[in-house]
DNA sequence: CTGAAAGCGCTTACAG
DNA sequence: CTGAAAGCGCTTACAG
């Protein structure tokens, strides 16, 4: 790297003083210098491409502009969409990031503090409790997707149980009344997404839905799906908490034989990894607001920078608007019973 | 952020100089600092939590330890496990990363380069050619997963012809004669894997394979692949130069009551999305290698970096091995005919 | 063996 | 209206 410009070569170079030159620079010459130096200063300063070191400024005044993200991979997957909303309002807000798998390398927790970003968002890729780590106490930092238990920290979460309840209610709308759901056997946000789909059936008078609990990948969707679909009475429709486990039922619905949503409808709660929607048919998605959560996050966190005070933490939960798709139809008459193909590897 | 303890304050508690603390510390206190002070600069050290300002320490030493990454996403999706890859590596040396999305953010460049990082890594979502921004020219930068055709930065890129070259000849192995190609309509990695297939089945004599040219979403994939299985002479052995086309074709054969790898065959090539693999049943995946491109990618910066040259540029090539699924066997009797079924949504 | 000084590149009071 | 000085937090020659 050629070695960049500095004040003082501005200054050198228009023939004035460093202190002129920053003057110049950042406006603040009103009545300080006279109109002919402010030119040459910049006339200088446009030669030789200069443009102020950000360390240098860092240590002037203990700011980085710069955010530390806190985040780890769920089954080998990031939470891209999250990140992606996260980077995008940070960029807008004028930070950037460092991210960091705090899983896998906890000790860069520690580099990020060494290097004085202004502050930390942590971005779970799956609903959880998240402790903060003892040496982020009294630095700013919010909660993404994740809460803190002793309330370390400002929190901000997709209202896990709500999307569940939306999740079934689409499908009771379309007249279902006997529901199955494949769910994660992990974690929070299968929990919750379960329980607001129990919720619906309850205060419906529906019989409890038929749950699968099962692993997270489009094999244990498939394998759940079969058990659910192949059962004496299967369920007509579909809830699956996880968008790897929606393609995975779709999979398992065609080598039965079954017509989505003919013979089976299927709604699925959203991942991020836009998997669910673009499937043939698109699937009936419960989507997490991932934008409006990254720029609550963002607003939350600038605030605190800004006005230099750490606001007593608070706990934010976001409705997930259902996104209609084509995997969702009225069931078949009940009464008439439903045979299930032999159709493709039995 | 509670004031965090500075060398002076290690000094003042431990009752020597400034620079005691510092000789101490980094290890240069031997026949310079007595064996008492010297615990009692530890001590202070350690009570104080002290930990030096890398921003100060920047600033003086010229170095940030930070890594820019350019990147961009690629029909919304970012190069995951290329990132991932290359966040580990960078990791491992030492370095933090800050990404910017250069297409949406190219002003982001300059912000990079006004803190300093040490060097640039352009991560690209699809082989592609990346012209290095002008202020870039000069600084240490390596291209991953594309190349500058003015060679202004070393590359690192899989061989993709050779990629399309594995996928065919894993079907002709298996016995399949009359190959179907789903390709990518846009991309260099598209056309470049998809030359590889032709060039196989030039080189063993076979007929032309019938090339589907599409988009590269799931339903694109459907749509092509119905194309291609529903044709009079529909191929026995299907190659995809796209994860999600290779979805979307498992999608369509299910649909045309086509079991795989029975009445078709199927193999992938990789976009790091680990969809291809994980489905049912698993696809033969030609993977892109990308935790060796990165190790590769961050020696090449590495070394520019510690022996502060820039080195000529290079162009490496990785080769793509192939990662058998159950995706694949022997062609049904060619003799016999096939006739399509007339099962599901048709 | 130890401390005072210089300097990395900035900006902001502070004299003149 | 302008320049010299201090200071952010470090490390490394350099005197004593």
């Amino acid at each position: 790297m050629t070695r960049r410009a500095t004040a003082q070569d501005v200054a050198d170079l228009a023939g004035v003083s460093r202190s002129a030159v920053s003057l110049v620079l950042n406006g603040r010459a009103a009545g300080n210098i006279s109109r002919v130096k402010q030119e040459a200063v910049r006339d200088a300063a446009r030669q030789l491409r200069y443009t102020p070191n950000a360390v240098a400024l860092s240590l002037r005044s203990k700011r980085t502009a710069t955010l530390g993200v806190l985040t780890w991979p769920d089954r080998r997957q990031m939470p891209l969409a999250l990140l992606g909303a996260v980077y995008s309002e940070a960029s807008s807000a004028g930070y950037l990031l460092m991210m960091v798998d705090v899983l896998e390398r906890p000790g860069q927790v520690d580099a990020l503090l060494d290097r004085r970003v202004d502050g930390f968002l942590v971005v779970a890729p799956e609903l959880t409790e998240f402790v903060l780590p003892e040496p982020l106490t009294g630095v700013p930092a919010v909660l993404v997707n994740c809460f803190d238990p002793h309330l370390g920290a400002s929190s901000l979460v997709p209202d896990e149980v709500a999307a569940g309840t939306s999740a079934a209610e689409r499908l009771l709308e379309s007249g279902h009344r006997s529901l199955g759901v494949l769910a994660g056997r992990e974690g929070l946000a299968s929990e919750r997404r379960l329980q607001g789909v129990r919720r619906v059936a309850a205060a419906a008078g529906l019989p409890e839905p038929v749950v699968v609990r099962t692993g997270h990948t489009i094999e244990d969707g498939y394998a759940g799906a079969r058990e659910l679909l192949e059962a004496e009475l299967a369920p007509s429709g579909l809830v699956c908490t996880h968008e790897r486990l929606t393609l995975g039922a779709l999979l398992a619905a065609h080598d039965l034989g079954l017509a989505v949503p003919e013979d089976v409808s299927l709604v699925s709660l959203d991942d991020g990894e836009q998997l669910a929607a673009p499937l043939v048919p698109p699937v009936d998605l419960v989507v997490r607001p991932d934008g409006l959560i990254a720029a609550h996050a963002l607003d939350l966190l600038v605030e605190q920078l800004e006005l230099d005070l750490v606001a007593s933490p608070r706990q934010l939960s976001f409705a997930c608007p259902l996104k209609p798709g084509g995997s969702v139809a009225a069931p078949r008459q009940q009464a008439l019973g439903r045979q299930v193909g032999q159709v493709g590897q039995a």
